[in-house]
DNA sequence: GAAACGTATACCGATAAAAGAATATACCTC
DNA sequence: GAGGTATATTCTTTTATCGGTATACGTTTC
């Protein structure tokens, strides 16, 4: 995979927050839709986007899709990943997702996805 | 500036291979054009894209248009520069690139920028 | 001030990206 | 197998991006 290809990866906001949320551990689209606040579709696009791309990887799980972040990333992945993470402490919107992100009711997580 | 638009910019090639040659030091268009290999519109207009975002300086000496890395990069743009000169090592391009900077004829080169 | 040089901009066409609406698929439950 | 739930895909519209051609601008030289 070429280095350009990973920054269009980068380049949106939706993908980027997801990205960001993910090093948090996996999460199922449901849990992307009430943490950015965006429809599903969207959500879903951008998801597929990165699949296809292979910066995330899914796995289903009765009728939810749970995504997570490659077991092995690539060197260059591995390294903008962390950068992002570092970068996305200093942005208001990356704080609230992980704000939202810790108070996500367990009840409404009977999908599989590790967010205990 | 957001994180967004740092990526935004990262997401084309030719803007890459300019970000990366600018962390070798400043240079003027008619060296990117001759280590690009690319016509000079191109290259102006990606330089053009760079500058309105900050991600790259300009000054003008006589004839020539010198560009250069902003002085004092916000931390941001800065981890995310380090990381592109880390991961552009393993591409071809961004090496030939390098060595295509080195070779630079010096005669070819009476426009200012310090490329001795 | 005219010509030459290095660079920038305007305009155009092709292509891609993004978002929404509607529909389809996959799985589970009964 | 019918109905519900979670997610994916298709279609369409809008908007942005990229590259090229032609032209304009600013500076130097004569």
């Amino acid at each position: 995979m070429e280095l350009v290809q990973i920054y269009q990866c980068l380049c949106d906001r939706t993908r980027l927050r997801i990205l960001h949320l993910l090093a948090q551990g996996p999460l199922c689209v449901c849990h992307f839709q009430s943490i950015l606040r965006e429809p599903q579709v969207k959500v879903s696009k951008h998801l597929a986007y990165l699949r296809t791309r292979s910066l995330v990887q899914a796995e289903r799980r009765g009728n939810w899709m749970v995504y997570s972040l490659p077991a092995k990333p690539s060197r260059e992945l591995a390294a903008n990943l962390a950068c992002l993470q570092d970068c996305a402490q200093e942005e208001a919107v990356f704080r609230q997702d992980l704000v939202r992100l810790k108070k996500l009711a367990p009840e409404l997580a009977p999908c599989g996805c590790d967010t205990e």
